[in-house]
RNA sequence: GGCAGGUUGCCCGAGUGGCCAAAGGGAGCUGACUGUAAAUCAGCCGCGCAAGCUACGGGAGUUCGAAUCUCUCACCUGCCA
């Protein structure tokens, strides 16, 4: 089905909506114009926390296919600062990567350095405790209170503070073509009373991130416009993310990332609440999901772009994505197993390696191994999206997810 | 030839009468990893389903009980001749 395209961000067209699912569910392909290029959405965004995705060269990450790089204002603040990635000439002049740029405001942080340490992120709640918020007090690494955070540095325990205005400035200077209002994000442990305090914190914060925004656009005109993006939160209930997204809409934003811990059973469910609450002619991003059932179901409620740790991250770790599902490649069996790692993969290492080498890589700690693993799994999360868009075009969606889950997760 | 020290599970290494199938590493084997405090973390790791068996260089003792004490043999390492 095709749709009329639409705009956004006043004189320049930041999103165009090219077709769109059958039966009203929101799903759509587009493109997402930045002064770097454009992106193809859905899209899979590879992630550079450091302005490195890691073990990668930039030139890699463009050959295996991923359109745009995200990387983090918290970490690049700490180090190397932001004002020497703005010296540089912005990020992807730093990092040497000449494509679309986004940068995480360091929200994430707030929970990952605070309550969460480690423990929280759990995707199930099932499984998830509720003594694992309360977070153990000499490590714990940032407060929260209504006007910022304060957080020590994880590198060298400096106290720095993040303010809603903080994170814009960081974030202008970092440069990236889309950036994200700075946000809390809770967990599914939290209170109902405490997950309302949040949103209406971050409501509070994404107002004055847009207002510091236009203050620094106007400001600094010798730099390419930036894009913001509100983030809503909300956790597992309706009301909340439903208000979260129209409260955000309300405001100046170019786009939006879906954000907080999402009860992975209903993530489809949540994206599908918020989405309808959004502005048709603006992309909204799913913050840090990339398994392959979250995508699709994530994609068909009309996600657009996404980015995740988990490839390149598993992939260090010796975990290898296949249409089969993930495996662990250090496992003895694939010592003699001298096919690809993937059958069917494209990628540069399944062209030209075994696992049998790989495996070798790893047992022999050879940094090689995390380069190699890295670039398959990278190529086959970002090949998968590529393929959902595809299947959206091509009218052939829900067929092409129940082949590609159905082989996934044969358990299921 | 004399004196002193040493020999522990695949490897290194703690343990000097019972709480020892034996600390801790490493290796090996599993498994996790979703806006990256992650080249990280967790579990297993003598044999046996189990009762139990076999183990701390070999052998013989002391003792209710020995990796730990005694004797002896073998090998290794220092120093002295």
């Amino acid at each position: 089905m095709r749709a009329p395209g639409g705009t956004c961000g006043g004189v320049e067209a930041v999103f165009t909506v090219t077709s769109e699912l059958d039966g009203g569910r929101g799903g759509r392909t587009g493109v997402i114009r930045t002064p770097h290029g454009r992106i193809r959405t859905p899209a899979f965004i590879a992630v550079g926390t450091k302005a490195s995705v890691k073990t990668l060269l930039p030139e890699s990450v463009g050959e295996l296919g991923a359109q745009a790089v995200l990387a983090n204002a918290y970490h690049l603040f700490l180090q190397p600062g932001a004002d020497i990635v703005d010296e540089a000439g912005g990020l992807g002049a730093f990092m040497h990567w000449d494509g679309p740029t986004f940068t995480d405001s360091g929200g994430f942080q707030v929970l990952s350095l605070g309550a969460g340490f480690k423990k929280v992120l759990s995707m199930d709640s099932t499984t998830a405790r509720a003594d694992d918020v309360i977070a153990e007090g000499k490590t714990r690494l940032a407060h929260v209170d209504d006007d910022g955070v304060t957080f020590k540095s994880h590198l060298n325990g400096d106290v720095h503070r993040f303010t809603p205005e903080v994170s814009m400035q960081i974030q202008h200077q970092l440069g990236a073509d889309i950036i994200f209002a700075f946000d809390e994000l809770t967990t599914l442990m939290n209170t109902r009373r405490y997950q309302e305090e949040s949103l209406e914190r971050t409501r509070r914060w994404a107002r004055r991130c847009v207002v510091e925004h236009q203050r620094l656009t106007a400001e600094r005109t010798h730099r390419p416009p930036q894009a913001l993006f509100g983030v809503l939160q909300g956790a597992q209930y309706e009301d909340l993310r439903r208000k979260a997204a129209r409260d955000l809409a309300a405001m100046d934003f170019d786009g939006f990332g879906i954000g907080g811990a999402l009860e992975k059973q209903n993530l489809g469910t949540i994206v599908g609440w918020v989405a309808s609450e959004l502005p048709r002619d603006k992309p909204r991003h799913l913050l840090g999901i990339g398994e392959p059932d979250d995508l699709f179901a994530a994609i068909e409620h009309g996600v657009d772009t996404f980015d995740c740790v988990s490839p390149s991250r598993v992939a260090r770790n010796a975990a290898i994505y296949s249409p089969d599902g993930r495996y662990n490649l250090t496992g003895a069996r694939y010592r003699r197993d001298f096919g690809p790692l993937a059958d069917g993969c494209d990628c540069y290492t399944c062209a030209h390696y075994s696992r049998a080498y790989l495996h070798h890589l790893f047992k022999a700690r050879e940094m090689t191994g995390f380069t190699l693993a890295t670039i398959h799994n990278e190529r086959f999360i970002v090949r998968m999206v590529d393929d959902i868009r595809d299947s959206i075009d091509g009218g052939y969606f829900d067929a092409l997810r129940m082949e590609t889950l159905r082989r996934y997760y044969p358990t299921r």
